[in-house]
DNA sequence: CAACAGCGAAAAATCGATTTATCGATTACG
DNA sequence: CGTAATCGATAAATCGATTTTTCGCTGTTG
């Protein structure tokens, strides 16, 4: 049996390379694939290794490299679906590698980004997928440059001088989400989002305007920002609401965004889309299940992940160059919350005093 | 200034003992709070730290210890709000204590848990939270007792004869949801969930089943299950509803069922709570804000990480006596989905032959 | 005054691997 | 036949800390 119960130390090289009757550097080359050892000896390592049951200990055959074998994954949350499935994806590319994910979560704080940062350069890793919390010019980024980190930035990201970025192509996503609307024949429209968050939001609005005044400039466009959480958003849109507006159609930057805006349309009595059409940034699985069902921007995940990791070892394995800066497409999911204005009913009047 | 711009190598403690013409244990000794240092070195230690902006590489450190102050955390799946929730939580249990989590997805399957434990314990890890992907008796929990390895269960567990667990208290919850349905005069109630999950499903059946035939004896109780994947659940629940069966109310035993089930209202045109009421295990945001908005069993996310932490470190730390096994109660959110059988007039037909 | 206790700090061993330098044996060649 | 080249493997250095052992010095005591 190639097990030892519950053993107490685990064996060490030099516990193969004793029942092997060789010696540590034997062990470790026979390990590494190099080919100028004896057939005998080599065979006579594995079988020990067999025996033993013995595996290499990552810890310690990454102290002599500068760059250890740990990719650092830094998402600004890990309770949405998006960024959820980035680390699963990210997770799994890292691992084909041999390379060991570490994933931690900023919780929306460039503070706490940046402590996390200096923690994983503690742990000299190879580099570093940092999804932002503002954009690519926050201290995080500067600190990856002042420490001369390898690294690349993903999703509120546009592009930078220093680090490769990987972001969906928010604005390619928002004109077509303008098509749709406007082709429905919608001429007041709020969008809602997160200011914070410059430069994916400034990305959204932008191509969703252009494209919207080249459809029809006599378009009327309304913009609800907050700067830090949803909850001064969820106030603003009230008082919007409150104050009389009643825009045919709501586009949400942000998963969010979204919800807020279905809260506060269940507030009025309004229902998608007889009363408002609703399209959101970011789909999420109960989009589809919920009557009606909300039409969202998908972002490519996976391409995402995908890109930045490759993107990220090129680096890592030294690769030189300007830094590139890729927009994944995004695919636009038409649902039943958007329909053409007055296409039906009023359910619920739109203010109430 | 206490920084070099784009350093190659990091300063090691063999640089700071230099700068403060001491040796390197002395410079160990401060640091870690020795007092049998003359305070005058231990001066000169911290301004040769403040100079070289010297942090202790980690993995160098934990390299002589036998348990590294890592913590790793297996979970079924990052994607869902629960296992983000949990990991978020752990994290900062977990650095609070000064130890690094290492989280990695199982994806729900059993060979990968196993893999990912096997590579902790290559990691030489202090402890492992794992939520096992079907419940306590997997390989992966074996694997653990056979390595003499420090653990907790969480989430899909009961109890266990070698390890600590910690899971909300379906049961209870269950019977609560009972008491809800029952006390609304449901006699016909269809429960889905996924058998895969043994441990927790059973204690959720029993829990609802016992209390609701204790309240009504005449109650009729119909129980969908599928092995692994949600996908034949659908079909098994559009079989069902086809076959000309109306329960007045579906009990879904996990999230992506009561996902399940309300697309399969959708497809039929049922809507809740007139035609058929919802309620389903574990909670998300999406929830309240729908319409109708869906009740659901809340699971204490907060209480079940800071205990398995809590227990997992007693146990690091050399904790002996035999293994508990902790419930967390849940909060039962009653929301609009639920209604009373025959509340409102039927949108639409029961079968289509 | 020799022996000893106590203090503070340096030297050295250790953790578990990788990598470089070295070494002995065999083979090739002038 | 002596020296050089080659092959395979070992010894030793290294990574960056921690921990144990040793050491030098001061001060106390019999």
């Amino acid at each position: 049996m190639a097990q030892q119960e519950a053993q107490q130390r685990r064996p060490s090289i030099h516990d193969v390379a004793g029942h092997a009757g060789v010696s540590a550097a034997t062990v470790s080359k026979v390990l590494a694939g190099v080919t100028t050892v004896k057939p005998e000896n080599a065979q006579r390592v594995l079988d020990a290794v067999e025996l033993l049951g013995y595996r290499v200990d990552p810890l310690a055959s990454d102290m002599r490299r500068a760059k250890r074998r740990i990719i650092g994954a830094i998402m600004p949350e890990f309770e949405s679906e998006f960024f959820g499935q980035m680390v699963t994806e990210l997770e799994g590319l890292a691992e084909q590698r041999g390379y060991t994910l570490v994933a931690a979560s900023s919780r929306e704080s460039e503070t706490r980004e940046k402590e996390i940062l200096a923690r994983m350069h503690d742990w000299r890793v190879a580099g570093v997928v940092l999804a932002p919390v503002r954009n690519e010019h926050g201290p995080a980024a500067d600190f990856m440059k002042a420490n001369g980190m390898t690294g690349v930035l993903i999703d509120r990201v546009l592009s930078d001088d220093a680090f490769d970025t990987v972001s969906a192509d928010s604005a390619a996503a928002s004109a077509e989400v303008a098509n749709m609307l406007v082709g429905k024949g919608h001429k007041h429209i709020l969008i809602i989002g997160l200011a914070e968050q410059a430069a994916t939001v400034r990305a959204r609005l932008d191509g969703f305007r252009v494209q919207a005044v080249a459809l029809d400039p006599s378009i009327r466009i309304d913009v609800i920002t907050s700067e830090v959480s949803v909850e001064p958003l969820r106030s603003s849109l009230r008082d919007y609401f409150a104050s009389g507006e009643r825009p045919t159609a709501v586009y949400s930057l942000l998963l969010k965004g979204t919800l807020v805006a279905l809260s506060e349309f269940r507030r009025r009595g309004w229902h998608c889309p007889n009363d408002i059409s609703l399209v959101g940034f970011d789909d999420a699985e109960w989009m589809q299940v919920t009557w009606p069902a909300i039409a969202a921007v998908v972002q490519p995940v996976r391409q995402i992940a995908s890109e930045a990791m490759n993107l990220l070892f090129r680096r890592v394995e030294g690769g030189e160059g300007p830094p590139t800066a890729r927009l994944e497409p995004c695919q636009v999911l038409m649902r039943e919350s958007v329909g053409s204005p007055g296409g039906g009913p009023h359910s619920g009047g739109g203010d109430r005093q």
